[in-house]
DNA sequence: TCCTTTAATGCAATATTTTGCAATTTATCT
DNA sequence: AGATAAATTGCAAAATATTGCATTAAAGGA
């Protein structure tokens, strides 16, 4: 393969892709790392892209910006995200659903870890592209303009098809009284599907959202397995809370 | 063998496959490397083809990339996104295929304009929920890592179901001997399906991309309805383009 | 036809480029 | 700080280029 062929190959990655991973290249054009940093060290001083630690990035690349994903404290998520990362296992099944928290815990996973990652959520189905071990179907269908998530009646009917490993569920409003509760129908509906389709459902839920409700109900307490929030298990106050029949992370 | 037709030869290899090795041409023309070696010297002298080491590719291979991704040609990509527009009528039921130029497409489309859009690309797919008149689609499945988009045989025998009023495929390689091409075979199966499912298809290609090929072919160019370029339609050199068959713009 | 001139080709010796490997240093993440 | 991944450097082997030269082929002139 001529040298110009691979600057031709990785321009078009960077490109497509935004960014591309020297390991990445190395497999696509059957070279050393060597030869591939040496490429993209000439195509970085042609200025045709940017080459940066353990890869190359396009010119024009200022990373993805989504509608409101970092208003809330980062913080928190991502402590709520690495519980959540906790209960993968390599090979699993999963299906993440839409939210900040979600997006955080897509962004956490380990590069190295194989998943099948389902989702509806395109900010999280472009994170999940970002890891090459992740094998990412979306779920289609009619988009919502607010929660950039698929909805619909196709979508739900698609679900019923599958059996998740888990089920991630991103932030909703939660109390012990009306269980989980969205202001958003349309997004119920496609969270009550999730629930449905999964093995197990894990809520992924900052403290500030317990104990406060929205107009549309999306399942009771009972029916979820799993809530994690930022806070230590002992500190989350479910009032009134008593069966435990939910683990707390 | 005459010289001439040796450069014939070589001029016609590099045309069709984009690159040519020397010591492929050895074999093909029966003649020692270095006879070869002058004669792509030459060649190159005549700026009929880019001498490299170990071969030769053809001009303008990566004279796209030489505009360094989206930076530079974004200019040429809003002009043939302007043109693409004017294609539109209001209440139309269209599908955007993925590519930077379509996702200009995506970002032109007028506010106001109510549209029902299909598309599997997930950046079009973003772009197109910030217009709230537009019904954004996403059609769903396995998603490909590098090009950002849907692939798979769901996802196509998904659009087998639908007939849309404009299909819009994005920037891929065209010549008039192998069509439209792609380097990603993937991608080739979901534009055919594309291009199958629409009423009329319209190609959006920056001129570079003009007589030039990938491997793999989507379909021949009296497939396609239009072809849009950022050039004024006499400027478009298509050699040979004879049958007029398509409509440029 | 024969000779001369010029261009084209192949060969061989020598340079240059490219590539992969290994050892070391540097950067990144936890 | 320690562990891990990536970058750098020097080096050697392989592939490719270059150059000079000899041979052959073609072209034109007397």
């Amino acid at each position: 393969m001529l040298k110009e062929e691979r600057h031709q190959i990785i321009l078009n990655e960077v490109r497509v892709h935004n960014r591309v991973l020297l390991t990445d290249l190395g497999e696509m054009l059957n070279v050393s790392l060597d030869t591939v940093r040496r490429d993209i060290k000439k195509l970085d001083e042609e200025k045709k892209l940017k080459k940066v630690h353990g890869g190359a990035i396009s010119l024009g690349f200022d990373s993805y910006s989504f509608k409101g994903s970092q208003i809330y404290s980062r913080e928190e998520k991502t402590q709520i995200a690495k519980k959540a990362i906790a209960l993968l296992k390599e090979g699993q099944v999963i299906i993440l659903s839409g939210g900040t928290t979600n997006l955080e815990l897509a962004r956490l996973i380990p590069e190295k870890m194989k998943l099948t990652c389902f989702t509806p959520s395109l900010p999280v189905a472009i994170e999940l592209l970002s890891k090459p071990n992740i094998e990412v179907i979306f779920i289609g269908g009619k988009l919502s303009h607010q929660a950039q998530i698929t909805i619909g009646a196709a979508a739900i009917r698609y679900l019923t098809q599958i059996k998740f490993d888990i089920g991630f569920i991103g932030t909703g409003y939660l109390d012990s009284v009306n269980g989980l509760t969205e202001f958003d129908w349309d997004v119920v509906q496609i969270k009550k599907a999730i629930i449905k389709a999964s093995r197990k459902t894990v809520v992924l839920s900052i403290s500030e959202k317990l104990n406060s409700s929205q107009r549309y109900k999306t399942c009771d307490l009972s029916d979820i397995d799993t809530l994690i929030t930022e806070l230590e298990p002992n500190d989350v106050s479910l009032v009134p809370f008593e069966k435990q029949e939910i683990a707390l992370l």
